[in-house]
DNA sequence: CACTTTACTTAACAATTAGATAACAATTTG
DNA sequence: CAAATTGTTATCTAATTGTTAAGTAAAGTG
């Protein structure tokens, strides 16, 4: 089996390093550890990880720091940083963006939740890397320009809308669960109505006609083949 | 008949023990006992159950840390965990669930809800594992696109009538009893009447033909070979 | 920074469809 | 044949999805 990806891992406790490292190694992950901010900079430098699972609060160097570095270096273009905080620590959720982080996990960490939400940043970061676009039926759906073409005419969809059908194209036929849908293009962290997938597909089907995306009852949507 | 799956209770009150197990016996599982940690990682190692009911306060080793040597085991991958607690400890939950258990049920335990929880997280274990098509005489049945293939042509079903065809086909040849069918396509909590089957049967006979759902009188139903 | 526009979400209601059941017909079984 | 079991149809209800309108947040503009 290839890896899923490679992260580095930086926390002082070395409990949640370990618990942390066992979780995404289960899950397929390569995984470096350190336990503060400068270990973790040459370490990275060498490894290139894809993601960077940072503690805000840390000895030495802590999390603000060393991601402001990160972001600073342009050989991290690609890298991911993620933050750990306590849940009550909202400043750093300020400072954090400050500093650049890509998203956040709140302490105590739940292993399901960690990883579910890992994998959600590293697949949309290798799908949008992989796959820049599909060709399906009679549309051409780009990434680049965010458009669906269909012969000469240029249709314009709205992100969330162009998020949706993206997902629905990339496996034709394939029926997508609302929880599918909702996992995937609005992420786990959010909370929204099933309602709302409905609305944006109707949005899609005024644009695109009702000829691409089917209602499977009871189950979900699924992109017409 | 063949057993629905292997359970490990694990606590420390004989009392309880005995109720949960002979109350999971009777719904036909088998069940292994142990009364505190220690005792149950050697029986979960030996006996690789399906799921572990584990009781949070034990004394030698609690359930949190006996879950988390068993998260940590790779022999576990499969294997769901359940946490018993009172009521009130809330707190248990945050750090059960950082421990890696999958659902929790309240104590004082009543045999129904005990039953019908594990009945369902175990159903959903055996789902998920299923294999997500079936190909049978000259159908293919498709959990992707819900759909049946016969050659070109593609046949729509509802939810209910492809559920209970999947089941049928997932053993051509073995009669499914209608409370077989009744359990596994609608849940043991749903209450709902005999005849209910026999229509959802007409219904797939009338998309599909006759010739492939065939009736044991007296018994029930059968994907015909 | 006001103002405008656009995207997103939601609530409320309408339409549709799947599912359940009753009632009766047909078939099988002993 | 009589009893039990299953098949069939029509009808009702509950669940699911569609649709509209309106509110809110975000992004763009002068």
């Amino acid at each position: 089996m290839d890896t899923l990806g490679k992260i580095l891992v930086v926390d002082d406790e070395a409990d949640i390093l370990e618990f942390i490292s066992y979780n995404l190694k289960k899950e397929g992950y390569e995984v470096f550890t350190a336990s503060n901010g400068k270990e973790a900079l040459p370490i990275a430098k060498k490894m290139k990880p894809d993601l960077i699972l940072l503690d805000v609060m840390m000895p030495i160097m802590d999390g603000i720091e060393t991601c402001k570095r990160i972001k600073a270096d342009s050989d991290f273009n690609q890298t991911y940083v993620v933050f750990l905080t306590a849940r009550s620590e909202d400043y750093s959720e300020i400072e954090g963006l400050d500093a650049g982080a890509d998203d956040y996990i709140a302490k105590p960490i739940k292993p399901k939740v960690l990883v579910t939400r890992l994998n959600a940043i590293l697949r949309r970061k290798i799908k949008e890397a992989a796959s820049p676009s599909i060709k399906v039926k009679d549309i051409f759906i780009d990434r680049e320009s965010f458009l669906i073409y269909r012969g000469e005419q240029k249709i314009q969809l709205a992100r969330k809308e162009f998020e949706l059908l993206f997902l629905l194209a990339s496996k034709p036929g394939k029926v997508f669960t609302r929880e599918n849908i909702l996992e995937k293009v609005w992420g786990d962290e959010v909370l929204v109505v099933d309602r709302t997938i409905d609305v944006h597909i109707r949005k899609i089907r005024e644009k695109l006609g009702d000829e691409y995306i089917g209602t499977v009852k009871g189950v979900g949507y699924k992109f017409e083949i």
